[in-house]
DNA sequence: GGCATGCATGGAT
DNA sequence: CATCCATGCATGC
């Protein structure tokens, strides 16, 4: 891509088509779509043109999927790729249209808003000014934020959407750059460009996002309506709190009398002044900007899709946010925004800017709330309340410990609280999920020529939720009586990211985010039969919080994911460096029992899986392994272990859920989460639990790699070769071994056994026989199969040994330093060992005090230890990425794995 | 000494 | 580099 980006490059560049006929071709190149970078496109001339013309995809994708027909007009048009994500608009009851029928059905002739003077015709006081764009928005506000019913379809806490909104805020809060935006031409583009560059970082570099920001930006959306409504009058220095903030904008505000019902929820400031400006005409951008800047063109398309009474229908204009797209209509008013949003909400609150202009800039994503229907609908109860999610935090330690301080996000707090301009603040009234009322000091302290925010008194409040460090709180507000209203998250329930995606956060509240996840992980609880473990306790705890766990972390193939297109553009908390937490507080996460309790590793996820009832996984291939796709999420399966017998016969051993004792059972047998003694149709005699168990545990224990004492975890071991699973690329290894080496006792040999081991599946798992039997590769199989593992133990290895080297590396260097301090310091203090060249060991420690420890060669057991995080290092932490290829189990480095190397390097 | 308070510091963003 | 904010810590009760 750097290739093809339109910085200069003394070579002659390449087409960034790569179907162009001469992609080499000299000349100069245009600049063609956006790319997810924010770059774009460098073209040549006969590229662009094409480009230009409309007629890329035709041109060049004629072959490619994703053709579909205009639903107005019948014309083709290509949704399979960026290029011309800009052409056509989602048609909120399925379909699409093309632009030109899109900007038909929607813009009307006058735009409604006209029945208000423009703030352009009649701008605003210099004093105010910098508030007219926001004033437009008050204009377009209803008397209520009922009448944005569409916004939630539109605008929810979606990055891409906040941020395409910040952007714009950004921008109309600054009368010059929209006029320069409104006149048109790059040279208005380019601060936006700057900004728009920053995106992907911003947007939590989702691929998808990218792709929907482009989508967006290029009309397929309108302005975030939310802001325009349903926002307090700020009182500076107001005593009592909330109650004094619950009118609304339009009570206050003159302007607000003429509102009429606007119903649409694309009116924007943006929309409103581009409309009332007579320099304005989308028909007049130039189409460089239409092109080239999504910013520029989302603003003439929010021109170009006014709101009006008339409205149309809003929903012609494409709304594909997933959330509110898939769930059902809520009866209450959603107002997800963020704190641009909120910025915007502030500002047209007070009909002034803020007092603090840095506060108008970006909410971080982190503090982005992210709220579910039914925690609205539990923060609402039954009442028509209109509600509207302000922002979260994650408690950090201060904030969950005694002191009894929650420090509030500075923008939030000046976007959403009561301004205050006496460090001592104001009683806030705070209402729980439970609808418990509590009392906050909201205050400040002067800080930095800054100020920090705090609510004081948390602690009851905190203490009450059960809340810890780590968890989450949001706050959100209920129109029109104004209440504020903090509900939480707790991290433990679920992976402390991932809560959001299920369905069952064991919290005050359910969350959800995304709309398909949501709807998988829905369906995946539905589907669970989760129980308390008896036997294993821990075990099942960790399959438990997988099972949430899983869908999130774990991509249907099982693998964990990366940032992928569910994941969270706005992860806020846990996104962005991993967590708002700073580097102590990380550790609370890692340390956090519940969160431990999510360690599993790839294997035992992966084991576990199962299609979802009634769906028939396709399988597809990638990297030339196959991998079971679900179209549902998969539901977690019970573990068994596969054994063969010595006349070869193969079959599985499962633990029952109720009585825990262990079960034979044929190999094809998949059992369900819940498995019990009762579900045991194969062997009549021993499906009750009453039945005695057919092997005694100590016989059961070499076959099986069960514990016959207290296990604490359920840790998948390989005993025959000393194999103890650590990560996917062990396992992979693993099972390539298995398969490979054939040289293994098949009669104890608990294997790894493909979930659904279906005869004539070839994928990595099926084609390993689970006992070890049946046709193997050869080591000098080339299938793309062996040549994978082999690729890839080759990387892994190679990796490992310069982690290796490095470490001994800078153990030497620490030890050398450690010395040299010594001597220098104070050489007649030297313990005994320090003279003694035989100390020169390896040590890692920093202290002196310790590396006196160290020297005990009884040390170099913990010296291993100190390469490995954690006891639970053969266990795979959901948060990480398997994709680093790191760490992996220094026990997995034995023989097999050894072997596996030099048969690759071979 | 224990606790509450408010400011300062420094790592994170 | 500026700002934010988690937390340390001095101070006073």
């Amino acid at each position: 891509m750097s290739s093809s980006s339109s910085a200069p490059a003394p070579a002659p560049k390449i087409c960034f088509n790569s179907h162009c006929k001469e992609p080499k071709s000299e000349g100069p190149r245009r600049k063609g779509w956006r790319l997810r970078s924010g770059e774009f496109a460098d073209l040549c001339d006969r590229c662009f043109s094409a480009y230009d013309q409309g007629s890329f995809c035709e041109t060049f994708h004629s072959d490619a999927a994703g053709w579909r027909s205009c639903e107005t007009c019948g014309k083709r048009l290509h949704c399979g790729c960026i290029v011309s994500v800009s052409a056509f608009v989602l048609l909120d009851a399925g379909g699409i249209e093309c632009f030109a029928c899109a900007r038909k059905s929607v813009v009307m002739p006058q735009a409604p808003n006209q029945m208000w003077p423009s703030p352009l015709v009649k701008p605003p006081q210099i004093s105010e000014r910098k508030d007219f764009a926001i004033k437009s928005w008050k204009q377009m506000t209803g008397p209520f934020p009922g009448q944005w019913r569409q916004a939630s379809h539109i605008w929810n806490a979606s990055s891409l959407q906040s941020d395409l909104h910040q952007r714009l805020s950004y921008e109309f809060d600054r009368p010059t750059n929209t006029e320069r935006m409104i006149s048109g031409g790059r040279n208005s583009i380019t601060a936006q460009e700057k900004k728009f560059e920053d995106l992907p970082e911003k947007l939590g570099s989702s691929s998808l996002n990218h792709v929907a920001r482009d989508r967006y930006a290029n009309g397929n959306t309108c302005l975030d309506p939310v802001s325009a409504f349903n926002i307090y009058q700020r009182e500076e220095g107001s005593a009592d709190g909330l109650q004094d903030r619950g009118h609304l904008v339009g009570e206050n505000d003159p302007l607000s009398t003429r509102k009429a019902g606007i119903s649409d929820p694309c009116s924007t400031s943006a929309a409103v002044n581009l409309e009332n400006n007579p320099n304005s005409s989308v028909n007049s951008l130039p189409s460089s900007i239409l092109k080239e800047d999504p910013s520029s063109l989302l603003i003439g398309l929010a021109a170009q899709f006014p709101s009006s009474n008339g409205a149309k229908d809003p929903s012609r204009v494409s709304t594909t946010h997933p959330q509110r797209q898939a769930g059902p209509p809520l009866s209450k008013q959603f107002c997800p925004h963020n704190g641009i949003d909120g910025e915007l909400q502030a500002q047209m609150r007070n009909g002034r800017p803020r007092v603090d202009p840095r506060a108008r800039t970006q909410l971080l994503p982190r503090y982005w709330p992210r709220i579910t229907d039914q925690e609205l609908q539990q923060i609402s109860g039954d009442s028509n309340s209109v509600i509207t999610p302000l922002f979260e935090k994650m408690l950090s330690a201060s904030d969950a410990g005694r002191i009894g301080r929650l420090v509030l996000p500075k923008k939030c707090a000046e976007a959403y609280f009561p301004a205050i301009s006496q460090p001592e603040g104001l009683p806030l009234k705070v209402q729980d999920a439970s609808g418990k009322e509590w009392v906050f000091q909201f205050r400040f302290w002067p800080n930095n020529n800054s100020r920090m925010y705090v609510l004081e008194g948390v602690t009851p409040c905190i203490q009450s939720m059960q809340l810890q460090a780590g968890d989450t709180v949001t706050f959100s507000r209920i129109d029109p009586e104004g209440k504020l209203v903090m509900g939480f998250r707790k991290a433990s329930s679920v992976s402390a990211e991932q809560d959001t995606q299920t369905g069952k956060a064991g919290n005050g509240f359910s969350t959800s985010t995304d709309g398909h996840n949501k709807n998988s992980a829905t369906d995946l609880n539905a589907n669970l039969p989760l129980r308390p473990l008896k036997g294993n306790t821990e075990s099942r705890n960790s399959i438990n919080t997988a099972d949430q766990a899983t869908w999130s972390k774990f991509d249907r193939s099982g693998f964990i994911q990366k940032d992928g297109p569910t994941a969270r553009s706005s992860q806020g908390p846990t996104k962005r460096k991993g967590s708002n937490l700073g580097s102590k507080s990380k550790r609370l996460r890692m340390e956090n029992e519940d969160s431990m309790e999510l360690k599993v590793t790839w294997e035992e996820a992966q084991e576990l899986l199962r299609p979802p009832p009634n769906h028939v996984p396709t399988i597809v291939v990638i990297e030339g392994i196959e991998i079971e796709e679900y179209e549902e999420a998969p539901v977690l399966g019970k573990r068994t272990y596969f054994t063969s017998n010595q006349s070869g016969d193969n079959y599985q051993w499962a633990q029952c859920e109720d009585c825990s004792k262990w079960r034979k059972l044929p190999v094809d047998a998949t059992l369900p989460f819940g498995w019990t003694c009762s579900d045991n149709k194969w062997d009549p005699e021993r499906s009750s639990c009453s039945s005695a168990q057919e092997l005694s545990l100590e016989q059961l224990a070499n076959l099986i790699p069960i514990k016959t004492g207290a296990s604490k975890r359920s840790k998948v071991k390989v005993e025959a070769d000393n194999i103890e699973v650590s990560d996917g690329l062990d396992t992979l290894a693993n099972l390539a071994i298995l398969g490979e080496g054939g040289a293994l006792p098949t009669s104890s040999q608990p294997t790894t056994k493909h979930p659904r081991h279906r005869p004539g599946c070839t994928c990595i798992v099926c084609i390993q026989p689970p006992s070890g039997k049946g046709p193997k590769h050869k080591q000098t199989c080339t299938c793309n199969v062996c040549l994978t593992v082999k690729r890839r133990f080759r990387t892994l290895m190679l990796r490992r040994e310069k982690r290796q080297s490095e470490r001994e590396a800078e153990a030497a260097r620490k030890q050398q330093q450690q010395q040299q301090q010594q001597l220098i310091q104070s050489p007649e203090m030297l313990p005994p060992l320090g003279n003694d060249p035989s100390s020169a060991g390896p040590s890692v420690s920093s202290s002196p005090q310790k590396a006196v420890v160290n020297n005990d060669g009884a040390e170099e057991g913990s010296e291993c230890k100190k390469t490995s995080p954690s006891p639970l290092k053969a266990q795979i932490d959901l948060n990480i990425q398997p994709e680093r290829e790191e760490e992996p189990s220094p026990k997995a480095d034995a023989g097999g794995m050894m072997k596996l190397l030099r048969d690759a390097a071979s």
